[in-house]
DNA sequence: CATGAATGAGGTTTCATTCAT
DNA sequence: CATGAATGAAACCTCATTCAT
């Protein structure tokens, strides 16, 4: 939808090196401060190219984060676990599966990331404006589907407001998550993104353990209170 | 330490004009599309001048939000109860003071608290990198500390990681607050300040009441089990 | 002679699309400012083809108006008519067939004629340039032919100076025309291509009408001095 | 009103030089052609520097046509001889008088007449769009007051029609006479342009017959029907 | 004969900052 | 202390045309 077919059509090794240059580029400036002259520099093509694949500069910025880092993260959160969560209403455990995928996701990818997490910033940029818009609503239905599903098979407190609820989580499972993770590792992660050599990356047991103390905290504080 | 001495000494209205015209730009633009010209335009003063007043664009922006904006929250949050809390390692209670105070100054200053919420974007500019990784490392001790108190004065769960805790914490304080109190206004930050006149403000109970909301799920989450 | 034989053999069907295309965009657009990136796009060719076609952006552009508007504005022009004034040495008769079929060509395709009329408005390229030329020198040359030929035969005033009544009536029937309609019909050329359906065209009367009106003025301005 | 304070209050030497250089541009090149970026090299001044002189390209034309050719062309053209002609309805005399300053300007200054005229042209800049629309509907106001007034003091034929007369008097006194013009030096507007040295200027003489024989024409063509 | 990816020069404009007055 | 003209790098994007397939 945001990539041209030319792009799609693209032979692997010049698409990678894009991608590559593209990722590189949005992870390390905000999105009014990446270069598209850089990005081709990178990639080793040419100006005009770039603009035979992507419409422009919000278009090659929508794809890598809409469709590039989705689908890469995609392939963290299993489809089965999020079919039977909602099958279930079990969104702890949905929570959980997601927000395992999220880190590791994170620390196998910190620069694209980095890249997808600037579309919150906002930008004076007006289709990116209605991306963000666009994405927070969506999340924000998911979130609230989830919720009031939960309640009303008796897994989540009634009387928590779920528009309340569904940004807690959305952030919960999103930057907050990221910015704990780098926490834990002791930086953030502008700083892992800097000097990647200079941090160790969190061993598996360690993942579990941190995905367990946050979800520890959502259970309780979602819980239906006892009798 | 930011803006100079020149700056400070300037007549109330004049120094007032260019607040206003910084708060403008800074709300609106994130940091990098942020324009210097604009702003003195707005203000009516001369680019010479603005560069007597502060070392240049980033300096300008760190007043803006290390100073002035923390000087206009801090009238929202007593610096008693602050006190208060910390003798008594209330934690709880100081976040529900600290997040009524965010609220409604958010309300009163949304333009203002939009621009300092944007430190946390990024930005190419190195100094105000520093600036977002110091801002967030005094925000996690500050919780870090409230969060051990409270843990040793028996109210909070001993078990908790504080670690992982006070990100959790900082987030649902700030970014998080904001986002869940604009999607119970039905919009979001940047959609309120576009058309402010289109949405209602939450009223006061309706300000407490969000917060209890909220601070219910920190307090069920947070708290020691039972024996 | 602009075109390549290729486009000659082209099926109709897909010609048709092609100078449909071509028109949209010449009309629309100085020639500078046309472009052939557009005009393959809207008439669903590639770009390779529309050099197979044509040897580069102004022949096309050649071929436009100098090929096919002039066949398309022959049909508004009987051939006999013109035989019969040259004949004759009528030019008054000439001109009054030649400047109704110049207004109706213009109301049935204002697009073409605007592309026409772009011509005379100069370019960048050589080539347009020695076209631009050579269509005020012919254009010249015809009205100075049917002046001498009409004083001569003692229907213009003898003492007219050629060389100034040439340019005057080539105006006179050609962007003069066309602006002196638009201006009747309380419009101008490029806002009627605009918004075609805002404005009511002249009805057959009233182009006799405006027909007859400029004529008796170049009757009188031009006929022989009364005895 | 489309030239900054900042470009008139420049040392005469300086500005002069981007006056030239703006001249010789617009007059060489259709409006969508002519490039800023050699107008500053060819006057030695940065890139920022013109923006801080004109707002974009379209103010800097406009300021070249609408008010520094039409300061200049205004000396060729004196204001008592328009204000005599208004007031004693005299438009053959207002139209004598136009033309010839018309004609020598155009031989004093072509480049610039020639930048003039592309004004007519039409081009993509809505701006650009504007000015034009504006000095069609002026010229064309100002030729119908002459001719209202001429038809009442019985010096027009009160049987034309002034909204076909208007347009036809605006042709002939602008584009059409730089027209003839050339034609009777046995040229073009633009071939003068690219080798003045090739053609001989038109003696004081030479102008007055050629302005005498249009206005024979114009006097003939308008004059009240004998009785 | 058709295709469409590739090109890179060039377009206009904005920017933060300096410094002579 | 105030001014604002000057700068030139860099921004995004479009263009007509070519040529290997």
């Amino acid at each position: 939808m945001a990539a041209k077919t030319t792009f799609e059509n693209l032979p692997e090794e010049k698409r990678a090196r894009i991608v590559e240059a593209a990722i590189e580029e949005f992870g390390a400036h905000p999105y009014a401060s990446a270069s598209t002259n850089r990005i081709v520099k990178a990639a080793g093509i040419s100006k005009g190219s770039m603009y035979q694949y992507f419409e422009n500069k919000s278009a090659l910025y929508r794809w890598l984060v809409w469709e590039h880092a989705a689908q890469v993260k995609g392939r963290y959160v299993s489809a089965k676990a999020y079919g039977e969560a909602m099958e279930t209403g079990d969104l702890l455990g949905f929570l959980r599966v997601a927000m395992r995928g999220g880190v590791v996701f994170t620390l196998d990818h910190p620069r694209l990331a980095r890249a997808a997490l600037r579309l919150m910033e906002g930008s004076a940029d007006e289709e990116l404006g209605r991306m963000k818009e666009e994405h927070l609503r969506m999340g924000e239905q998911v979130m609230r589907m989830f919720v009031e599903k939960g309640q009303r098979m008796g897994k989540l407190d009634p009387d928590l407001d779920p528009e309340l609820v569904s940004p807690l989580i959305a952030h919960a499972t999103g930057p907050m998550l990221v910015d704990a993770m780098m926490v834990k590792m002791g930086t953030t992660l502008d700083g892992y993104l800097n000097r990647p050599e200079e941090w160790t990356r969190m061993t598996e047991a360690e993942i579990d353990g941190f995905v367990d103390g946050v979800m520890m905290i959502l259970e309780r504080g979602l819980a239906p209170k006892p009798a």
